[in-house]
DNA sequence: CTAGCGATGTTGCTGCCATCAACTTATGTA
DNA sequence: TACATAAGTTGATGGCAGCAACATCGCTAG
C-alpha cells in the first residue's frame, strides 16, 4: 500500500498533461485519502485537501462519492485490506505445512502480533481502518480483505480452526473464540495508541503485549 | 452524572436573572459539554453549541479554556469519572468483607461487566472518556476518578490484588495483569460499539461477553 | 462526419466551526 | 469611590461540507 499507485483503469493520456477530465479521479481520490490517512488518521481525510492532492478542484469529488463519508468508507476499506495483508504475512512466516500444536500456536500468536504491529507502525491507517462512518455497517464480505481474499476476522478464525485441528483448543470453546482473541489485541492497540497508555515506554509496552498474548493463549 | 447540576461555586445570584457575568461559567460549560457528549460523543462537544447551551455568546469560553481541546479534556475527565463510579458500584455489589476466591472472582467480573455496560448504555460518554485530545497525556492521577478517589485502572488493580490475596492468581502473573484484562474488555467495547461488530445482535453480544470474561479469568 | 447529450469538472455561493482582536461591562479593592 | 482587571460581547478571518449553476469533454446516433 505504501507508495501505492493505481494501475488499473489508468487514464489513456499522459498523466502530466493537464486535462479537463482527470480520467481516473475516483482512484486518485482514494489514493490521496489513503495518503492523508497515513499521516493524520481518518480526520485527515478532508474532501478539499484530498481534491487538492489529486490536482482537481473541490466538489469534483462529488461526481464519484455521495459525500465525505463515502470517500472515507473507501479509504477505510483500503486500510483494512492493508491490515489483512500484514496479518497474512505474519501467518505465512510459519511453515504452512506444519500441523503441530506448536505451529498452530505460533500462527495465532503471529496473527495477534501482526495486528498490534500494524497499529503501532501505521497508527493513522489503523485508526482509519476502524473509523467506518456511523450508520454504515461493516459488510464483512468483499471489503477489507487481503491478498487471499480473507478479512482480518476470517484470518483469525482460520488460526483458531488450526488450533482446534491440532487439539490445542477444546471443541466446546471454539465458538466465540474469535471475539475473545480479537477484543484483547484490539483493546491493547487502542489503549496504547490513543488511550490512557499512549505514553507507555516501548519496553513496557512490548512486555505487556507478550503478557497479553500469553493470557489469551492460556484462556482460550 | 445524569442530570448533573453543578452545586459548588454556584453564582450568588438567581440563575434566571440574565446578568452580564454568568458567575459560574466554567462549570456550566463543562456541564453543557457533558450533555452534548452524552448524545453525540466527543465530536459533539462544539464550543459554539456548548456556549449557546450555557446561554452565553461564543468566545466567552475562551476566558476559561485555552481552546476547544481544553474544554474537551475537562469533559473527558468527567466521563471517565462516571465510568469509575459505575465500576465502583458493580464491585460494591459483592460483599466487601467476603474474602473467598469466589468473591474475588465475582468482583473482577463485576468490574469488567460494569465497564462494558457503561460503554453500551452510555456510548457517547464512553467514547468521550477515551477521546482525550492528542498531545495531552493522561495524567492518571487526580483526574477521572470515582467517589473513592480511584480511577478505572486503580479499581481494576485492586480487584487483581484481591485475586492475588485469595491465591486465585499466581504471584508471578500479577505483573501486567491489569493491561491484559483491561485490553480485553476495552477491545470488546470498541468493536461492538463502533467497530466491525456494531450490528451484532444483543443476544450474541452478551454471550460473547460471557465467553470473553471466562477467557480472561482462565488466562490471567 | 457531426450534432448533441450525458458524464465529469469548475466557480461561487451558504452555513457551520475555531480562533483572534478590539471593545464593553461588572466587581472588588485601594 | 475611582479604576484595574476579570469576564463577556461583537465582529472579523480562514477552513470545511455541501448545494446549485455553469463549462468542457468524449462518445455515439444519425
Amino acid at each position: 500500500m505504501a507508495g501505492h499507485v493505481a494501475v488499473v483503469n489508468m487514464p489513456v493520456v499522459s498523466p502530466s498533461a493537464k486535462r479537463y477530465h482527470h480520467g481516473n479521479l475516483r482512484a486518485a481520490l482514494i489514493d490521496a485519502g489513503v495518503e492523508r490517512a497515513r499521516e493524520g488518521g481518518p480526520e485527515a481525510v478532508v474532501l478539499r485537501e484530498v481534491s487538492r492532492l489529486a490536482g482537481v478542484s473541490h466538489n469534483a469529488a462529488y461526481r464519484h462519492f455521495a459525500d465525505r463519508d463515502a470517500l472515507l468508507q473507501a479509504v477505510c476499506d483500503r486500510c483494512m485490506s492493508e491490515l489483512a495483508r500484514l496479518m497474512e504475512a505474519g501467518i505465512a512466516e510459519v511453515d504452512p505445512d506444519e500441523r503441530s500444536v506448536q505451529a498452530a500456536r505460533l500462527r495465532l500468536r503471529a496473527t495477534g502480533m501482526a495486528y498490534v504491529e500494524f497499529a503501532l507502525s501505521e497508527p493513522g491507517w489503523f485508526r482509519t481502518a476502524f473509523a467506518v462512518p456511523p450508520g454504515l455497517g461493516y459488510l464483512d464480505g468483499e471489503e477489507g480483505v487481503g491478498a487471499g481474499g480473507h478479512g482480518p476476522l476470517e484470518l483469525l478464525g482460520e488460526q483458531l480452526d488450526g488450533l482446534l485441528d491440532a487439539a490445542a483448543l477444546p471443541a466446546e470453546r471454539r465458538a466465540g473464540a474469535e471475539l475473545a482473541a480479537w477484543s484483547a489485541v484490539h483493546g491493547f492497540a487502542m489503549l496504547v495508541l490513543e488511550g490512557p497508555l499512549r505514553s507507555l515506554p516501548d519496553e513496557e509496552r512490548d512486555a505487556a503485549l507478550t503478557r497479553l498474548l500469553d493470557t489469551v493463549e492460556r484462556g482460550l
